[in-house]
DNA sequence: TCTAAAATTAGGATTAATTCCTATTTTGTT
DNA sequence: AACAAAATAGGAATTAATCCTAATTTTAGA
């Protein structure tokens, strides 16, 4: 993030107007219909970087391609391992707390900013 | 997991006897070495099957192949995005809650059997 | 403003992990 | 034993992401 880019500014306002955690892919084709020439490549280097600077999240899961969250308020995630859809939800966790815990027992600085759980929605439980 | 195969009893036995959260291919390696003539498309789609059946456990992340695991008592885990190393911390989260919780507000019906969070573990923080 | 160094990009090639395909083999049932 | 269903082997194909290099853009300094 050392230097100005008019592709990483694109892409940061494209996450920030999504809320319904896109794809690097999505993200992709949303610049580039906005004309501005990208390519791939600079989608994903720019997601890279956004997310090492905690500007952004990113959201792995067992099932399709990872997804991106622009950084706002704490919240939390449940995938759906079927469809791959991404719901948010709120719950009271004590991040503090947690985060201490992690790193006491395993040395690990926590980098998430939420919780995310994976399961079956409801209509792909009815197999719709 | 209609009919009895050896291979299966095989990848069964290879991840509940693995401590270290071994991804797809450590299983295939392993259950390959042990004699037994099994091919990759089998591990896969076993562990794939496991998985539906909640006999094992599979956790996917930012960095890396997934990492599958025997599921015994609940914990929860902690996973470098840097190196891919996954460690098992203890938690007491009110899963029951939680689960009704997400379920209420996502219509999720969760299946993870503890939580998964990331961060970056000491070895990579010293760069090492 | 001009210039050089550093950062970033485009575009395509490559890789890694996983899924898919099909003929063959194994398993469970009568 | 015979048949149908389930599972396997082996390799091809796909998907998502990373890597590579030459060209372009940005920034800082003279």
């Amino acid at each position: 993030m050392k230097n100005y880019s008019r592709q990483r500014e694109e892409i940061i306002k494209v996450v920030k107007d999504s809320y319904n955690h896109p794809t690097a892919e999505d993200i992709y084709i949303i610049v580039k219909a906005k004309n501005s020439s990208v390519s791939r490549s600079t989608v994903y280097r720019n997601l890279g970087v956004l997310v090492d600077n905690k500007i952004i999240n990113k959201i792995s899961m067992q099932v399709g391609p990872d997804r991106y969250d622009y950084k706002r308020e704490i919240h939390n995630h449940a995938v759906c391992t079927k469809c791959g859809k991404v719901f948010d939800f709120e719950y009271h966790f004590n991040y503090d707390d947690i985060q201490k815990e992690v790193k006491s027992q395993t040395g690990i600085e926590i980098s998430n900013n939420g919780i995310a759980l994976e399961g079956i929605c409801d209509s792909c439980k009815n197999n719709i």
